[in-house]
DNA sequence: TAAACAGTTTAACATTTGTTTAATTGTTGA
DNA sequence: TCAACAATTAAACAAATGTTAAACTGTTTA
């Protein structure tokens, strides 16, 4: 008898649910996703790239941060293939990697505001 | 001139374009969200949320992990508005707050299992 | 009302994360 | 090839976050 989790409780219903249980890899993936969208500074990125592609110097620039900084919150993103990277000559393009991406944003901003 | 920001770049279109500039309340709140759902055993207790309502000592018996952990972890859940809290005599049922909810997360897995 | 149970809160600690600055890599054009 | 520019990386530090264990609050029921 575990004397940690002995349980009392009866739930709406308790007949043997479907837990469907996604792969390890699956959530740490997703919880990777989610956490490189929960940062102000990085979602702020990602709204200038709704408009299009943009390069690092252009975030910065427009962000009047360091391209160091803004670098290293793109490689956030990237790893999270929220974004995709081009290089073009000396600059490198980030943009949106696809429309699930612009979705999936769209949808917690809604959500957000319909909770205020 | 400002040294640090100055720019040198010709985007795909360069025109002034639309940048719809969210309010720094919703961004923060949409942070707050995401950082919420961005941790791999808070994914666990939406997962089991996802087949109803469930008490903490439930919570805590299926994940073998103390009420203590269970609690606070709800309480981020909570704060984020992605769940809400019921009590029924000594029992607190936390459950998914809407469907919102439900497709932000499936869209998220769908998401991260379709780049796989 | 006191014991037992369910849940929350607190404080301490370890770990992770974000920022700054400086050094480094990669690309172009004189 | 070398100077100038664009971007990334690394190391050091500060701040935020997650966990543990123990104390505390709220509810029921004996």
């Amino acid at each position: 008898m575990s004397s940690e989790h002995t349980l009392n409780c009866e739930s709406t219903d308790h007949q043997m649910v479907s837990v469907i249980k996604r792969s390890d890899d699956v959530i740490e993936d997703t919880a990777s996703l989610f956490s490189a969208l929960g940062e102000v500074s990085r979602l702020r990125l990602l709204e200038l790239l709704f408009d299009g592609p943009r390069c690092v110097s252009e975030l910065a620039h427009e962000t009047e941060q360091s391209m160091s900084l803004i670098s290293q919150r793109l490689k956030i993103l990237h790893q999270a293939r929220l974004v995709n990277k081009e290089r073009q000559g000396k600059h490198i393009y980030y943009s949106l990697s696809d429309e699930h991406v612009v979705q999936l944003l769209n949808n917690a901003f809604d959500h957000v505001e319909e909770h205020k």
